[in-house]
DNA sequence: TATCAAATGTAAACTAGCCGACAATTTGCT
DNA sequence: AGCAAATTGTCGGCTAGTTTACATTTGATA
């Protein structure tokens, strides 16, 4: 991998604006490097050295086991997130992986090591890195808060909006998004089966609220999910 | 308040012992102290200047609000629990107090933006809060799977595990816990209706396996709830 | 273009847990 | 002690959502 390229990649997440070209280049933490395909599995928790990721493009899923064998849907990532050890703590209790959502998902990685040594000699990098944890950790909160209190069908128009906000074509009320989701996929992001999920994405396409088809989801007016 | 107990109060906290006597009176950060009895009502996440706080002596409760006026609990604190802004972002957004548990709760905070001051000056310390913000993160991502995943009875029986071991008087497998929580503060925990909480409280101690009152929990034998 | 696996659609039976309603008990307070 | 308020106990009806089961559609690939 080119030099130039690696530095580009870091410098263009925007928890590294704060740090001059000279220093990214000074730092040179990027280790790895990876391409995949729709379907890949990516990564394991459990893998070797613990990494931080970023996911330079593609959408990937991170998908958790739980004791009992059951995988459930952690988070959907696009471009430009960060995944992996967030929290700069190693975790053996989880077990989780990342696959890949779409065809061409390229990503990057550095060593916790390496990245803990960046923080120490950069405070105010060390600052903004806990601002977005604790960010994460707010999106988060709000999120479970959410399934708990919420129904199934407000659980999906939530999701929808939040996804078309996140990564639709907007042309004033109305959102195009790129489906890269199964059916199955969404009905686990907001925690219902399947069947449910099925059910409720079609009774929003009755009421002309969605288009739903396997390439692309089309909200028509976004205020009125 | 004795400038000598200020410092004795953060160097208490494990989040502080790295950093040495001086540099802790250095600092100087406390700014705020209160005490409070059961019941009442401590501090509004929307108060004048961005704080956080460290919880010295009692437990209290941190309620949210949410836009339909409906509060839930989104956490029990400890002695020695840190809360407020945590994140060191300010969130207009979220609408939340903390309410005093036990009789003789005190609370002493500091400006988020002394702490921010104080972060930038000792990187190591940045580094440590970080890995407490992600700890953090990752109990609640385990708490709300839970809450996902498993039935009202499982969430009882984890939350009652998860209580004992965290202030539970320990002898073998037995765990005797000082109970300050009413059965609809339990319910609102493990996210059911308080009915529903009566009911399987009761239902275990029915099968001997806990013995409950409104002032102690006594769980018989942990391994076999 | 024939085949097969994955994804989607549909329906009926079943159930955990919610909700409303009310009684019994305990606690704090004057 | 005596009263009001908070907490706990109990019941039946109700509903959202699960589960099981099977049919249909779609897309990949040989």
């Amino acid at each position: 991998m080119y030099e130039e390229l690696k530095y580009w990649y870091l410098r263009d997440h925007k928890l590294f604006w704060t740090l001059s070209m000279s220093q990214i280049k000074q730092l040179c933490i990027i280790t790895g490097f990876k391409k995949a395909k729709k379907g890949e599995v990516i990564y394991f928790s459990s893998s070797d050295v613990p990494r931080i990721f970023l996911l330079k493009k593609g959408n990937i899923k991170i998908v958790s086991i739980d004791e009992n064998g059951d995988e459930s849907i952690k988070e959907i990532l696009q471009k430009g997130d960060l995944f992996g050890e967030l929290s700069l703590e190693r975790d053996l209790d989880v077990n989780e992986y990342a696959k890949a959502l779409t065809d061409e998902v390229s990503i990057c990685s550095f060593l916790l090591s390496d990245f803990e040594d960046l923080l120490v000699r950069n405070p105010t990098l060390a600052l903004s890195y806990t601002k977005f944890v604790g960010l994460k950790m707010k999106r988060f909160k709000n999120n479970y808060a959410n399934l708990v209190t919420k129904d199934a069908k407000t659980r999906l128009a939530s999701f929808l909006k939040d996804w078309a906000e996140r990564e639709g074509k907007k042309e004033g009320n109305k959102y195009v998004i790129e489906n890269y989701l199964t059916q199955n996929d969404i009905a686990q992001i907001i925690c219902t089966s399947r069947q449910t999920a099925t059910l409720l994405l079609n009774e929003l396409e009755d009421k002309n609220l969605i288009y739903y088809n396997r390439k692309e989801i089309i909200i028509d007016d976004i205020s009125k999910l």
